[in-house]
Formats: structure tokens, sequence, C-alpha cells
DNA sequence: GAATATACGGAGCAACGTTCCGGTTGGCAA
DNA sequence: TTGCCAACCGGAACGTTGCTCCGTATATTC
């Protein structure tokens, strides 16, 4: 309710800058990371300071902007890989690399949590609400497939993927985050 | 050779500065991580900015010179343990769990190593060049037992190890990176 | 077309990392 | 002991960043 009202009742001017401010920092935080200057972020966008911090007062809240859609795409995902796949505990092997990729390919997503609590907490928040849930369903359909064993929670396993994932972000190539995955993966069906 | 002679060849004052800073620095990286501000551990140790930097060009120096010793006992604790630990394997869990808790204790130390690539490659390289072929030893002798079955490089455990553990730092009682680690190496032997 | 609320831009401040150089001092030779 | 010089010290100064604040511009309404 109300949330249409809400945004018609912005001038249009503001709703064209809340755009190009969306679509430059994409564009800056796949070449800079998320720790790009916010300087840089407002000058591709070709608006000022101030109107940057007017629209998302925290840099959480315009990285949150930024890849709220694709958190929710990969929630969507989590039911119909269920659905597809040849097994519960497939479903959950396919669903942990796809939100792999998706965490691999944000550069210093990470890093711009460790430095900013706040920051940290609104992601965090973003992320629990959207993929717990879902991360749950595909846990609970696996356990009693009997396939997996052990007991660990969506949320200690959803951590655990970003940790893995978060450190494996620059380029190495001896190492492979993706094994460190599966071994995982493995140690939860011993 | 001559490290010793290089040692004394320095100046009374510099080597008293040296000790200060470290001392300093070691104290301030506990309370405010070791992304602390340079001025700050100037000022606990009593100097001024110009000499932190002629002793600790880099702030990577500074944090190596701070835990080398540390990750010396670590790395001496390889051996002995798998002289006394009941098996290879058990070695191996006991020798992660060690490396993990020095790991969490840092607080923001792999916010250092993300900020600052030339801070990474050093921290990077002081691990490697004393933990690899610890662990190495420990699982050639875990898989010569027959416990350890996977296929997995000492590098790529280690880094397992430390990513999943720079993301436990902050206190999160919902979040336990030792169940995380115990299922990666149940998965290492499933 | 005028009035008013809303949004904009960028100057300005504080905090930080890093460099640089004039002043100081420890150690050695005479 | 004394004097000299290389080594060392301190902190001012510069560039970059995050963030705030307010005079100006403009979209919307009547």
């Amino acid at each position: 309710m109300g949330a249409e009202q809400a945004r018609s009742a912005k001038r249009a001017d503001a709703r064209r800058n809340e755009k190009a401010l969306l679509d430059a920092a994409a564009a800056v935080f796949v070449t800079d990371g998320v720790d790009a200057p916010v300087r840089k972020i407002a000058a591709e966008a070709g608006v000022g300071m101030g109107t940057i911090y007017r629209h998302f007062p925290t840099r959480a809240d315009l990285v949150i902007a930024v890849y709220r859609h694709q958190v929710d795409a990969c929630a969507e995902a989590g039911p119909a890989l269920l659905a597809s796949a040849e097994s519960p505990f497939a479903a959950l092997r396919e669903w942990v690399n796809l939100f792999a990729e998706f965490l691999v390919t944000k550069h210093g997503l990470a890093n711009a949590s460790r430095s900013d609590p706040d920051g940290f907490a609104a992601l965090h928040g973003l992320f629990l609400e959207r993929l717990v849930p879902v991360l749950g369903d595909i846990l609970t359909a696996a356990r009693e497939s009997g396939e997996l064993t052990a007991d660990i929670a969506p949320y200690q396993l959803l951590r655990a993927i970003g940790d893995i994932c978060a450190g494996a972000e620059r380029d190495d190539p001896d190492y492979d985050a993706r094994l460190t995955l599966r071994l995982l993966l493995d140690g939860c069906r011993a």
C-alpha cells in the first residue's frame, strides 16, 4: 500500500537521478568494487555528491538497491531447482553453486561489509531475509530424503558459503572456492 | 647469517623505538584491529609518524613483525601434534583448531589484507612460507594412514580455513566457524 | 504565470595514509 | 674527552576520501 503513491509523489528529476545513480553504481562496482569512491559514482551518474547521499544515505543502501533483484533471482531459483533437480541434495548442490557464482562476481562485497558495521548489518539483513528461508526449504527436503545427515542450520551454511566466496574474489589460479564448497557439502552428508 | 650483526649495527635509539613500536602496535591491534590509524600507533609508542614508516615502510611489514612469532608457534606445533595425536587425522583436526583460534583472535586481519593489495601479498607470503609445508606434512601423513581421501592441496585447505575464520571475527552467537571447519574436514575423508 | 515545496550541486570540514626535510643525537675516531 | 658525521627523529604538509550543509535551480500546483 502507498508505495506506488509514494513513488509517484516524487519529482520527475528525482526519479531520473535515482535511476542514473543505480546504473552508474552498478557499472562502477564492477570495475572498482563496492568500495568505489562516492565522488566517482556521482560523477559517473552526472550528479553532485549531495544527490547521492539524499537518495542513498548509507553506502549499504546503495549496494542493496543495486543487488536486490539479483538476490531475488537467487531466492526464486530455490523452489525451481528443488522441482527440477534429480534429488533434493542435487538441488542443494546446484543452488549453492548459483549463490557462489553470484557472490564471486561481486568484487569486494565482503570488503565493504567489514569496513562498515552498518553496511554489514544491512547487507546481512537482506541476504538473511531472502535466502535463509529458501535454503531452509532445500535443507529440509534433503534431510527428509535421507541424503543430508549433518545438523546444520540454513544460516550457518549460508554464512559459510559467503565467507568462502568472499575470500575467493581475487583471481588466484591455485585456489578454487568451488572445491572447498564441494568438500563442505560432502561433509554435510557424511 | 649476519642477522645478529645487522641488528646490533643499528643505533640504540633505533632499536628502542622499533621495540616500542612493536609493543604499541600489538596493543592497538587488539583494541582497534590491524586497521588502526598509523597516528594512533605512533602516539601509543611515543614516536613520530616518520619513525613508524622508517622502521615499517608498509603496514603489512608491521603486522608481520607483530605476528611472526605467533605464526612460528603455529608452525612448530604441527610436527608436535603429529607425534602426540592418536592418528594423523586427529592431528589434522587439532592443528586446524589451533590455527583457527589464532586467526579468530586477530581482529580485522582479513580486513587489512583485502583493503591493501601489498599487505595482502606480504601476509599471504608469510603464512604460506611457514604453514603450507607444515600442513602439507600433516596431510601427507593422514593420506598415508588412509584416513584422508580428498585430493586437496595444503594451500587450498589453508585458504579455506583462513576465509572461514576471517568471516567469523565478529561475535555472532548464531554462527560457529568451528562447526563449518568440522564439516569441511569430514568432507575431506568422505 | 507566480508561488512553494522539493531537489540539486559542490564547497567545506575532518580524518586518514604517506612523504619529506630541518633539527637532533648516538657512536666512533682522534 | 672531545668533536664530527652519519643515522635517526618528529611532525608539518599534501592528496584523497567520506560526509554535511546551504544557496540556487526547478518541477509542480493553482
